[in-house]
Parts: structure tokens; sequence; C-alpha cells
DNA sequence: CGTAAGATTTACT
DNA sequence: GTAAATCTTACGA
């Protein structure tokens, strides 16, 4: 285990984590360039006992990576368009995971809006990693990065950094998986920031 | 093998 | 506010 994984408790279950990795800072260097983002707003995703997780119905190839050891990264591909990351954490072989919502460029913002401009259109360095894509885009991460560590190796480095104050309240875009799941207040984010893409 | 639905974003009315 | 874009995954036949 790194010193990261130990600083952030990488090993405890998405909830408890999920909170901790407020403030963390995330480094990807793709194609020569690299860009930090500071994590603003994340949400947990259990295993078995939640049916918004990916890893509710068991695993698949696609999900693979959540049922293994902490510390690495899970990109899955959505509506054929986007891609989102997430954060392994948990025990090997329990499937918890914290999916990265928004974050605040802090370095590299150049190469970020750049990134994103190609992909469209993006006004304001505020929407420059506000949304679980858009933060993907920000940082070149797509399925290619599926299963590298954060922690070590020369293209991902988590660190953890200053934590704020937490709000936290239910997760976006999951009605499908029932209500029930729907209410639990399992999204985190740092209260007052601008940097978050859903307010309340 | 066919198909339905999805942890979203963007543009347009 | 509403709709379209776009394709992989997962499940049923």
């Amino acid at each position: 285990m790194s010193d990261v994984d130990r600083e952030l408790g990488l090993t405890g279950r998405a909830l408890q984590v999920a909170p901790r990795l407020l403030g963390a800072l995330l480094t990807s260097t793709v194609d020569g360039e690299s860009v930090t983002v500071r994590i603003t707003e994340v949400e947990a995703y259990e295993g078995v006992d939640d049916p918004a997780s990916h890893a509710y119905r068991g695993p698949t190839a696609r999900n693979e990576v959540m049922f293994g050891p902490a510390g690495f990264l899970y990109v899955y591909r959505h509506l054929g368009l986007h891609h989102c990351a997430n954060v392994v954490v948990g025990p090997p072989g329990v499937a918890s995971a914290v999916l990265l919502r928004a974050g605040e460029v802090v370095q590299g913002q150049e190469v970020a809006l750049g990134r994103r401009q190609a992909r469209g259109v993006c006004r304001t360095s505020r929407d420059i990693a506000r949304g679980p894509a858009r933060l993907a885009v920000a940082l070149a991460l797509t399925r290619e990065h599926n299963g590298l560590s954060l922690t070590v190796g020369e293209v991902l480095r988590l660190r953890a950094g200053r934590p704020g104050e937490v709000c936290r309240g239910p997760r976006v875009g999951i009605a499908g998986s029932g209500p029930e799941a729907a209410s639990w207040p399992w999204r985190f984010w740092h209260a007052g920031s601008e940097f978050v893409s859903v307010t309340g």
C-alpha cells in the first residue's frame, strides 16, 4: 500500500472515502501534457447493495476493475459519447468506487480548456471540469486508462489536498435505479464551491 | 442474435 | 424546458 492509499484511507468503503477525496488533487499526464484538478464533487457507489452501481449484478468485463484493490481508476463509456472516471476503493473482492463528478483545474488550465473546446463549446473556466464527463475530457481520460494505478506510474497521480467543509445530498441521474437508491445522500461536494455540477 | 436503456452534455425552441 | 447525439453493455430469446 502506498502513502497516498494510507493518507486518504482508500481501502475503506466508498461512503467513508468519498468525502475524504474532496480537496484531493488528481494529475494526469497524457500526450505529454499535464493537468491537475482539485476534486470538488463526488458520489459513492457500492456493489451488491447498491442498485445504482455498475457492480450491482456482479463482475463483468466492464466493471471488473471495481472488484480489484483500491487506488486504481475505473473509466466507463456513457451514452456512446462520454467517459466518466471513478476512484476504486475498498478491499479487493468488494466492489466500491467513487465517481469524480467535478473539479477545479489548478494546473494546466490552457491544455484542459483546449481539450474541452475541441469537443464542443466551453465558455467559462468554471465549466472546464464541472460535470463527470467534462472532468474526464479535461484530464483526457478514456477507456484506455481504465485500470491504471492512481498512486504509481507516469500517467496518473492522486495526492491528498486541503479538505474543506462538506455538504451531502442525493446522487444525480440514477432515477432509473429506483426511488430508494435515488434518495440515499451519497453525493458529496465542497460547501460554497462554484465548481460543483448541481447545487443543492 | 436482437434490443433496450444508460452514473451526460449540448444545442435549440 | 426539451430533444438529439451515439454506441456499448447487458439481458432475454
